[in-house]
DNA sequence: ACACATGTTTCTATTGACAGAAACAAAAAT
DNA sequence: ATTTTTGTTTCTGTCAATAGAAACATGTGT
C-alpha cells in the first residue's frame, strides 16, 4: 500500500484535536506556515477576491497564487468542495 | 480561529480517499514523498530498527532521522500512538 | 477602439529542508 | 578496558518552493 494512503487511512480516525496535533509534530513551522497560507488562498479565490487582492492581504507571491488557482480549476477538486461546506462555519 | 485548527476540522469530516484526494491536491509531489519519507523513517523507529540502518533502507541522512527521533522521544506524541494503532494492519 | 483591471507566466534571488560526510558522545559487546 | 555499534550534532553544498518584479494575455467597461 502507498505511503500517503496509509498516512491518510491512519489521520481518518482522528478527532480534530488529534489531527491537529499530529500535524504540528510531523510538519515543521515552516511547513505549516505554507500549508495554511495555500489554504487561506483557495478559500480567498473561491470568494472571488482577485489575485492581486489576496496577494497583498496575505502578503504572498502571485506565482503562488496561480498554483491554488490551477487546483479550483478542477471542477471536482476535493479542496474545492471542503472549503465551500466549511466556509459557512468559520467566515 | 486558527488556520491550521480549521484545516484540522475541515479534514476530520473526510473520509480516507478525500484526505488522500486533498493532500495529493494541496502539497507538491516533493513535499508528498517528504511527508512519507518521515512517516516511514517513525515507523521504523517504533520498530527499533537502527538508525543507520533506517538511513540506507530509506535512502534519507541521518540527520533526517534526529528530527524523527526527537518526535517520539515524547512519550505522549501523538505519531506515536498512531502508529501504534497503525501497525498492525498493514505491516 | 481604448484604457484599465485581472489572470498568467517568466526571470533572478532567497530560503529552509535535507543530502553527504565527518566528528563527537554514549552505550553495549567483547 | 577497549573495541564496536548506535545516537546525535555539525559542516558545506544542493534543490524545490516561492518572493519580488516585470512582462504578457485576456477580458470588461467605457
Amino acid at each position: 500500500m502507498d505511503t500517503l494512503k496509509e498516512i491518510s487511512n491512519s489521520i481518518a480516525k482522528l478527532s480534530n484535536e488529534e489531527i491537529n496535533a499530529f500535524l504540528t509534530e510531523i510538519l515543521t513551522e515552516k511547513e505549516i506556515s505554507t500549508l495554511s497560507n495555500r489554504w487561506r488562498i483557495l478559500k480567498m479565490l473561491n470568494q472571488n477576491f482577485s489575485q492581486r487582492d489576496i496577494a497583498s492581504k496575505l502578503n504572498v507571491s502571485l506565482c503562488k497564487i496561480t498554483r491554488g488557482a490551477k487546483i479550483l480549476k478542477n471542477k471536482n477538486a476535493i479542496s474545492l468542495r471542503l472549503i465551500r461546506k466549511t466556509e459557512n462555519e468559520f467566515n
